[in-house]
Order: structure tokens, then sequence, then C-alpha cells
DNA sequence: TCCCCTCTAGACCAATCGGTCTATGCCTGT
DNA sequence: ACAGGCATAGACCGATTGGTCTAGAGGGGA
């Protein structure tokens, strides 16, 4: 059905990506990590010297390409920014519920809480602003202006990022299902 | 100028907060703590019988109450509701540059990441709708309806999470000062 | 003066942290 | 069959973690 024999290195950026994103970079122990993906510490620093920071821009990368790829498929299938926008939201708020853990946006939890690291932080903005400039785009497809185009696409974001939070701490996803609304981008 | 000789426990507090805002719970440690309020690890064990988690709770409390002496500062003084969310964005946007750190939101950074336990998740929920509830308290006061003032105020919040994260990655408090701009709330 | 209680002080502890190291599979090219 | 390298495997390490414990400083009441 999905992919057959996930390679070490795989299974390492996938379970790391998934316990960063629940109780962020130092909430987590690389003993955790290797447990949950059932590699021996070896591994880890074979294939990534760096060891855990590494592994987080890893995670990281794999978590934001993931998202890019969620974005394209509910704006694809719209016929307007206002539909893409709202078709977004309902996309991550099932995400949300179906992954039962809670979890936070995979860049904040990953990489904020990381270490004072100045790479960390570049990383995540490079990330977020890809998020940003693909929403854009699409904004600029369905014929909005480049400056408005850009607008929407941080104000989505602000608004995602805000409605995850909230989502979170109340255990629910009505806050990202509600978001659209909010927005005004539904009636 | 400010208080003259904060207790042992206040500065424990207050530089607890200080640092899990900019860290993380799991980001900091309590010597760090200790270390930069100057109080041995007697004291602190004495003050907090449960420790590290007993303090964070305490520096979310502490902090929260600073964020609702804010919010009653901006709103009080408006003349309407829009006015009242510019003016407290821009308040925050001020302390987000002279804190010098670019820190984060005190509760999500504070509980967020902090354990598993349940009781930082509720705390933290009783604490954001705190905030929600005073923010929507203004807008009723300034005529909206009850559901009415409720959105606008979640809504607010939301924005300015967000606004907080892309501030805090870009390292510029513009994302706070343009979300007035971009909710609406000026022309 | 003496007691008592609150608070300070830091030595000390087991557990865990991230990271290094050597040994050994295991698979491929010859 | 054999060599050689990629990858696995986990023992091991010093540093740091959060937390406990004993000792004593300091001050107010009797």
């Amino acid at each position: 059905m999905t992919h057959p024999a996930p390679s070490t290195r795989d299974r390492l950026v996938l379970n790391a990506a998934l316990l960063f994103r629940q109780k962020g970079y130092h909430g987590v122990g690389v003993a955790e990590i290797l447990a949950q993906a059932g590699a021996p510490k070896g591994s880890l620093y074979h294939h990534f010297p760096n060891g855990k920071s590494d592994l987080a821009l890893a995670a990281a990368d794999w978590a934001s390409a993931e998202m890019m790829r969620i974005i394209g498929d509910a704006f694809d299938a719209a016929p307007d920014f206002a539909t893409g926008a709202t078709t977004l939201c309902y996309k991550l708020a099932k995400l949300f519920d179906l992954s039962g853990h809670w979890d936070g946006c995979p860049i904040s939890a990953t990489l904020f809480e990381g270490p004072q690291n100045d790479a960390f932080r570049a990383k995540s903005a490079a990330l977020f602003d890809s998020w940003i400039a693909e929403v854009a785009r699409h904004g600029q497809r369905f014929g909005l202006g480049a400056a408005a185009a850009k607008d929407a696409a941080e104000m989505l974001l602000m608004g995602l990022e805000g409605a995850w939070i909230l989502a979170r701490v109340r255990k629910t996803s009505d806050p990202l299902r509600r978001l659209p609304g909010l927005l005004g981008h539904q009636s």
C-alpha cells in the first residue's frame, strides 16, 4: 500500500519529525527517536554526523515538503482563492484530528525551541517564506495583485499558526475549521 | 525606581518567565534559572516543592497577569474596538523590540513544550481563555454582540500568536505592526 | 536569652543527556 | 572466493539534568 520498506535514514527522519512536533526539540531525546525508529545509535551518527541538530533540520525539511504538497492540493482544485484557503484549513484540521496527538506546527515545534543557533532560525524563516510564497503564487493565479496576494498569504499563515495553537490547547480542531469564516473567506 | 527589593520567590518567578519565553520549558535548566535569579537550589524547592514544573506554572500566571494588564491598558484608552486592537498590537510590538531577545508568547513557550502533563495543557487553555474573555468584554463594551465580540477576540488572539511566531522567526516586529491592517482594523 | 520557624545555602545523587568509539554484518564488484 | 566499503549495532563516556538532603543563618515572640 504505502512505501514497502523505508530506509533507516527515512525512518529516522519521519519519526524525528513526529516526535519533535509533539514535544519540541528539547523535549525529545535521541534515545527516544532511536527507539521509535528501531535504529541503533551508530546509524544516526552515520547518516547525520552532527547528530540531533542535523536530524531536526532534515525533519523540518521533510515536514515542510509535506506542507507544500498539502497547500498545492488545496489550491489546485479550488475555483478561487477563498475556497482554496478554506480547503487548506479543513485539510489541516482533518490531519490534526487524525494524528490524535494534538501536534503543533512542525516548523515552530521542531526548530523554535531548539538551540539559539541562528541556522535554526534562518531555516525556519526560509521554510515559512516558502509556504507564504506558494500561497501567494496561487493568489496571483486567481487574479490578486502581487502585494495583495502576499498580504493574503501572510495573513492566512498567521491565522493558521494561531489557530493551530488554540486547537492544540483545546484539543479540538475547531479553531482551524472556524478560521476561514473569521478571515472572511466564506460567508 | 521600580520595586526596591524583590523577594527571592519573585526573582525566581520573574527570571523563570523570561528564560522560558526565550528557550522554552525544556530548553532551560533549573541551574540556569537559579544562576540568573541569584538563588540557591534550596530556595527553589522551598518555595516550589514540585520544582521546575511548579515554577513554570507560577511564571505563566505571572506573565498572563502582565498580558491582562497590557490588554486593559490598550482597550481602556481606546474610542472603539478596532483602535484598541491596533493599540494592543503596537504595544506588544514595542515590547518585542525592547526585549532584544525575540521572545515568543509566554504561554505557548512556557507551557506548550513542557511535559505532556495535562495540567499544563489545561492551564494554558485557561489563561488563553482569560485573555479572550477580556478582549471580548471590551468588544461588548464597544457595542458588539456577545458572539461577534468573542469571534473578534479569538481572531485577534490567533492573529497575534501567528504574528508573534513570524516576528520571532524574522527578528522584526513588523508582522505584529501589520496585523491590524491585515485584520481590517484600520484602513 | 532562648526557642522556633522560615528561608538560604550548597553538597550530593541517580538518571539521562548528546556524542564517540570499536566491532561486525552484509552486500557488491571482481 | 575474496576484498572493500557502507551501514548497523551497542558498549561506553563525560557532562548535565532535575531533585533530595543536611546544615545553618536570621529574625520575631515569649
